[in-house]
DNA sequence: CGTACTGTTGATGCAATTCAAGGTTTGTGG
DNA sequence: CCACAAACCTTGAATTGCATCAACAGTACG
């Protein structure tokens, strides 16, 4: 039951994560965290461009992110893609496959990554007798309804200014979530992709990123963002007036 | 363990729910939906515009739809009302709630609703030892995920008669499920609320609406809706060159 | 060290919003 | 059952924000 950790097991452990308290350990007594670890496979890293799997294929495993990013993306109707999320360390991906067979969307790595795979039928089986993964997942599975809810509410009727804002203070949140700074960050896609995820032409996006820039909100080199003025990109990313901060 | 049924019992119970196959009881074996049976409350019908909870308030339950239906429904910043879905009988609310404490959006009725109320305390414990109904509440997680997916999906670049489309096929779709007709039915919401859930304007869903109509694609009557040609309808829904993308 | 991908800029067109006003349905109390 | 208010829906005209088209400049990389 209770495994004696090697040192390159030790390195690395679900124990030892820097990313534990976004991922599947959190909030799990050390004996289920070594229970879970028993199943995650570490695999070798992927680079970009490499699929981690593609739509259509059958759902084994769900897959979590240890460092690099990661999109997700189908392919509609016409043959374009429509991208649905990007996802960063410590974010888990395919659970949208559960309750069906297949996987409904493909997954592929935008930079070099390193991913754990969690074969499904043994995280259910372990699960079965682990009260306290199951409540993980749950929780994580909400939290990714909740994401997904305010994707839905970032494209419904807002203008290409403040999606880009929300998007961008999004990823400031993440990246501070994981011990990066908020201010300063390297965006890990392109343009190209960005726009396809805010319903946004890359046209759109380049003249987009400009006006932000020409009213002092953000600073950008290439895929490098800084954040200047994040009173006024709040304001212009939620509601007319003044930063949501500002209110009790 | 097993619980003698009585008539009142009977008529309301899980077992002869019309809606098992869709709700929480699907694929329980006989002795889980008894169990189950055990903590679901039926609550008195609520009527149009009742609360079933509201955004902020302390999450304790997650409800199902029996009959009537249901609209979930975040404020924004500035004051504007986000509807983030539509729900018929047999589909579960309060998912999104179960990482926070409270509930991040309300959920109102439609119209006279009957609902079930299953406190989410009660259910967690039934399930830590319970696989088959784990197992339910992930594979109904992993559906919901699907579904807000699918919205992104619909609000990202497409024109408003495509969003329309789309969304009177789903809900043909939906109701089929229901064993209801799949060509001819009533809208439970008002065309404002189904504007909002769109990103349109009402004067642009009145428009796009008579459009349908002079197209010969559906036939329209107030709330009433029937599909006249549900493969144009495919076709302009998911379909290669409805309007915007037609490239090689 | 060129080929392909990604990003930028300007000119033009169009779909959806906005503004304005009138019509219709729904619900409520007398 | 009617009267009346409050929603809800529709229609038309003017406006605008984003897409499209076209051309070109970086940049990444085999």
């Amino acid at each position: 039951m209770t495994r004696i950790a090697t040192l390159s097991e030790s390195r690395d452990s679900c124990h030892n994560c820097r990313l534990r308290t976004l991922c599947l350990p959190d909030n799990l007594p050390k004996d289920d965290i070594g229970k879970l670890e028993g199943i995650v496979q570490r695999r070798k890293p992927v680079s970009r461009g490499d699929y981690l799997f593609q739509a259509g294929q059958r759902f084994n495993s769900i897959y979590a992110v240890r460092t690099g990013a990661v999109k997700t993306s189908t392919l509609m109707a016409n043959g374009d893609e429509h991208i649905s999320g990007f996802h960063l360390p410590g974010e888990v991906i395919g659970l949208d496959a559960i309750v069906s067979r297949d996987h409904p969307s493909s997954a592929i790595a935008l930079e070099t990554a390193s991913i754990c795979e969690i074969p499904y039928a043994e995280l259910e089986t372990l699960s079965d007798h682990t009260p306290s993964l199951q409540h993980r997942l749950m929780r994580i599975m909400s939290r990714e309804l909740l994401a997904e809810q305010s994707t839905n509410h970032l494209l419904s009727r807002r203008s290409a200014e403040q999606r880009l804002a929300v998007v961008l203070l999004k990823f400031s949140e993440r990246f501070a979530e994981r011990g990066l700074s908020a201010l300063r960050f390297r965006l890990p896609m392109s343009r190209l992709d960005l726009g396809n995820y805010l319903g946004l032409v890359p046209e759109t996006m380049s003249r987009t990123f400009r006006r932000l820039e020409e009213q002092g909100l953000v600073g950008i080199a290439g895929k490098e963002i800084e954040i200047v003025d994040s009173g006024a990109m709040r304001a212009l990313a939620f509601g007319a007036e003044g930063s949501q901060v500002a209110r009790a």
